[in-house]
DNA sequence: GTTCCGCATGAATCGATAG
DNA sequence: ACTATCGATTCATGCGGAA
């Protein structure tokens, strides 16, 4: 039987089923915050940390048999504390996805720079998740160019004719690699980044709870894809990779086992539901 | 047979066998970065990363029995890219570290800011590494205040007279969480840090490398110690360590099976050979 | 005394070449 | 085929000398 591949459109159902039925070789880019262990209840179920490996790896597998040879995979995780200590299910989660046959190219730091506020006796406020990047290959697309930021303050510090206000407003736009007015950067001293990105959680109050801030899956689609390249985010929610694949002209798959969340998915990229077969 | 500790001296020699000389629970805080895998052949020999965790095992094994039971161990500790991909002999040594009995209490990211340059096709430049924290019990030691920052507006809104140069200087302090003009800081509003620390690598020293700032040790003995506490590190290498606790009145213990290092090390502590039993 | 600029210096990584 | 060595690439920082 044939199998069919739904673009620019958000499905509702379990990732590991839908994914099922999608073709080999098929996605570009595949960036996700899946539901965090024993977190966001209400909506998903709540998967025990010691459980979460094992509820992770069977779709991990579709994941990489979906994914082209040349694509790549980008996990957005963080384990949480339980007893006092880090859980070990997110090193634990490599090693196994490395026997199923995935790469661990690298690991990002997304430095969360307004984390959430809170005191604790033996612990500081946690502000940086996990970014794990996954390959099939060793060779996978890369456009770095896509996402130089300017030089950083030795550089600035000599260009005199800035103002502190454009400095400073420029500096916060580093993080992200992209502001709306990157005609100021023309002139500028352009770097490549690092591997550890600086941006704000967006705190909006919607009826979501908001995963990642759409610079995030929008950096990752830059460096990642081609325009017209296919994103898969099989945790879709409120569906800000599809948006941030769709503002870059990409086309986007969504998953997501919460009806609600596909609605307001779909309401923010503006779509009913369209199929298209590959 | 009644066991010795020598406080306040540089030993050389094999960590395993220096520390199985130490009585048990005598340590408040090691602190170390052990030499990375397959790096710093001259000095070490070279660990192969495939053999990294079976290495450090026996040194830790000791570390856990000196560690007083509400003392630290925080390994500073980053792995190396082999074949592509990131090796898994960091997260494969907290999973045998937490198997002897050490509790993985927390991961502090050391974001550094100069990170070393390049360019290649599939990634980009590696700028943090991995603070792990490890305790033996979950009632550790910990003073927070010790160790707060300034809150990030007040450089925009108050010190508009403050030149380029001066600002940046008092941004890199911020990282370290105190400098040489706290005084400076005094009517400021000051906040908790995070787990995520901003300091630049010491790249200018000409006798000696060290492997991180003074900044780093002297953040962390001032968290977890108190003045008169003991402080260890089991790969001193030039003294970094050691020499952050005696500059807060801390004693010090380092190691290193580097008799040249260890003459470094002395040299900048100001010391020859001290005794002391307890 | 400031401010500005030049320069050396890194816990790096890849791909090609040589044994 | 598999390992060891080498050249190319790249940028934030702090120091020292100059304006």
């Amino acid at each position: 039987m044939k199998k069919l591949l739904s673009v620019n459109s958000i499905i509702n159902g379990d990732s590991a089923d839908v994914l099922a039925n999608f073709p080999d070789d098929c996605i570009d880019l595949i960036i996700t915050s899946p539901p965090y262990a024993d977190s966001r209840k209400k909506t998903y179920g709540g998967i025990h940390p010691d459980d979460y490996v094992s509820w992770f790896l069977p779709i991990s597998k579709q994941l990489l048999r979906v994914l082209k040879p040349n694509g790549t995979f980008v996990l957005n995780i963080k384990e949480k504390v339980m007893n006092g200590e880090r859980h070990t299910y997110v090193i634990e989660l490599i090693l196994e996805m490395r026997k199923q046959g995935w790469l661990w190219t690298e690991e990002f730091i997304w430095h969360k720079k307004n984390c959430y506020p809170g005191k604790w006796p033996n612990r500081f406020r946690d502000s940086w998740e996990r970014l794990l990047q996954f390959n099939k290959s060793r060779h996978f697309k890369m456009y770095q160019d896509e996402v130089m930021v300017p030089t950083g303050k030795w550089a600035e510090s000599r260009l005199d004719n800035l103002s502190e206000t454009d400095r400073t407003r420029d500096e916060s736009r580093v993080g992200s690699g992209f502001g709306k007015n990157i005609s100021n950067w023309l002139d500028r001293p352009m770097a490549y980044p690092t591997n550890v990105l600086h941006m704000a959680t967006e705190c909006s109050n919607r009826n979501h709870s908001a995963a990642f801030p759409e610079a995030l899956p929008e950096w990752f689609i830059r460096l990642f894809t081609d325009k017209g390249d296919v994103v898969l985010d099989p945790f879709s929610g409120s569906g800000t990779t599809a948006l941030a694949a769709k503002k870059a002209s990409r086309d986007y798959i969504g998953v997501d086992s919460n009806p609600e969340y596909c609605e307001i998915a779909r309401k923010r990229l503006g779509v009913g539901v369209q199929r298209a077969l590959i």
